[in-house]
DNA sequence: TAGATTGTTAATCGATTAACAATC
DNA sequence: TAGATTGTTAATCGATTAACAATC
């Protein structure tokens, strides 16, 4: 029986964290061919466990079948909605640095179903440029420009000293939904928009850590 | 009374990965000149409770004084030495392209502790020229640099193609103890070395996930 | 049907929070 | 000393794993 999709239940923080993940996998396994895989099989891949998967999965519902696993297209197509892959988000990368064209670059947005539109900056050089095919356009612009288009997504890519004003100017005269804010600065925004942080840092210093602890247990 | 210095007791990775946060935060209270802090102001600033600071910072000894609090110089200086940011480790960027020049040109090396010293690209209009004073070498030169000059970080910002033969360079012709790795590919290496995977575009998903669950509550 | 594997409940494990005695 | 605040133990909470009945 599967679980009543109506009620809102809580999702943890822990089970969301690693839905992109379970998305990766099953987006490699569709582009193999795969049509089924069962719980072990993918927590074996993936090095979780069976229960953990089962578990997860059905937070969301039952999108497996007893005696048979899972679809693999199926499940794709499940995950890809519950994260919002398949809303047709659209983004803007805010600071046309050199972080923000490797964003851009990339296929980042392309990958995980988010539309890139255009890029942003101060600088003249960069300004009428194109990244991937993406615009550049002048920062006094940005305003103007989420008023006459969907905006959902600002990724922020400015420098430190930027980042509260743009990003107040973003909360403030704009519709956009959420902030992928990479300037390692705590942003001051209302409750409605959501924000992801990114301190890369953090991760660079969790390895260093890492090297150190191994070193001093081998050593 | 402190905690036993010498029995190796297993530290969480839930504590780990908060140290990072608190040595930004202590860094910049010692460029506030703060003195002191006790963990019921640090819990407010960094929205957390007391309890847990308490908790993370005894797993690795008493750096706090009953009724004075912790001295932010003092606190500052143990994580670092905790996280390693104390041991000059040095690294190299394998792979100039957007993202290997975002990250040479930002300042989170020398935030973090780190000594960059050098990026490797296989693309001869990138090789010679310099990034924030850090010079580019010929990819050929990798395995020569490493063994004459002590790498401790291989930054690994090839293309995903790339990424699996540079890992297994890396692994079986340096010394290197750590990878930080931004090509979204699983590496194969062994045990001893220590691997940070960053996968940027399930951050971004996640920020999808909140804004469509912010809206379907709302709307 | 028999075998396989899910969905789900119960058991375990670990992490967070609360409380307070120790002590500066 | 009295007040403050830690270090640490105990209580709570949540997340993971195990187990198995349901069922394809």
């Amino acid at each position: 029986m599967r679980q009543d999709e109506n009620r809102q239940i809580k999702i943890s923080g822990a089970v969301i964290n690693r839905l992109p993940r379970y998305y990766r996998y099953l987006k490699q396994l569709l582009s193999e061919k795969r049509l089924r895989i069962s719980s072990l099989e993918l927590a074996r891949l993936m090095k979780v466990t069976a229960s953990q998967i089962r578990q997860d999965l059905n937070c969301f519902g039952g999108f497996g079948q007893q005696g048979y696993g899972y679809n693999v297209k199926l499940l794709y197509t499940k995950i890809s909605e519950i994260l919002g892959a398949t809303e047709d988000y659209t983004a803007i990368i805010v600071g046309a640095g050199n972080l923000g064209h490797a964003l851009a670059a990339a296929a980042t947005f392309k990958n995980r179903g988010v539309r890139l539109k255009a890029l942003f900056d101060v600088n003249p050089a960069v300004i009428g440029t194109e990244v991937n095919g993406h615009p550049t356009y002048s920062m006094d612009t940005l305003e103007e420009y989420c008023r006459e288009n969907t905006v959902d997504i600002a990724v922020l890519t400015v420098p430190k000293l930027e980042a509260v004003k743009v990003g107040r100017l973003l909360a403030a005269n704009t519709n956009i939904k959420g902030i992928w804010n990479f300037t390692g600065i705590e942003l001051d925004v209302p409750e409605n928009i959501s924000v992801q942080n990114v301190h890369l840092g953090d991760k660079l210093m969790t390895l260093c850590y890492d090297i150190k602890t191994k070193n001093e247990v081998l050593g």
